[in-house]
DNA sequence: CAATTAGTTAAGTTAATACTTAACTATCAC
DNA sequence: GTGATAGTTAAGTATTAACTTAACTAATTG
């Protein structure tokens, strides 16, 4: 999945797609690129899950999967947020030993 | 950044760092490769920002950066919830014009 | 039904990644 | 100072990723 996101055609679709479903060639439009790469970037996309599509007459339309977004989401939240934790609790040690200093009538 | 993310053994450093601060050879003891691999990968996480490294005597200390994390959080983030916005207002859309047709007493 | 449009498949090329080993440089412990 | 420890640098290899063109299929449109 971050893989998928690691390309920068790639998440420019995504973007495109945050703003509502997609044809391919309305994928492709935007980039510097032939169809069949963007189809390639696209079955990517699908493999990741970030991207569900649908084929309906000649036109295949794309739209953005919000489940895995927030999954993707959830991974860095979490460990951004335990890393997060732990600096506060440094950060409480810290006051509190500073506390204990003054209590005991250290110079500060 | 995403492109940092992208490979599992550097998601794997990741993972370790946000249990705190780590030197390269305790990130690399649960890696199955070389020291010299496991500092390229790191060179690349200090290049996208997402690690902070300082070395100390002989021993370099790697550190999360929650800045950068939450930056990347935050990307993904406004895509979906902009997506979901979009879900949202369709429901709206259509709960509205149920309401219409129950109003003009169409049969649903 | 002929031409166009929308997308697909296959196959090949180039460039970037993810490693490796070998040799080297500091720092620390005795 | 000798030897072990922690990491670095350089250089090469092998796989993967990101494209390309050419040829094709299947829906529309005039």
């Amino acid at each position: 999945m971050f893989q998928a996101l690691a390309d920068p055609s790639r998440r420019g679709m995504i973007e495109r797609l945050s703003h509502g479903p997609a044809s391919v060639s309305e994928l492709a439009a935007p980039l510097a690129m032939s169809l069949p790469a963007v189809v390639q970037h696209l079955q990517l996309l699908e493999a990741s899950g970030l991207v569900k599509t649908q084929k309906i007459g000649r036109v295949r339309s794309c739209v953005l999967d919000a489940t895995a977004m927030s999954q993707a989401e959830r991974w860095i939240h979490q460990r951004r947020t335990g890393w997060e934790r732990r600096l506060d609790r440094l950060g409480d040690y810290l006051n509190q030993t500073r506390d204990d200093d003054q209590i005991k009538g250290d110079k500060s």
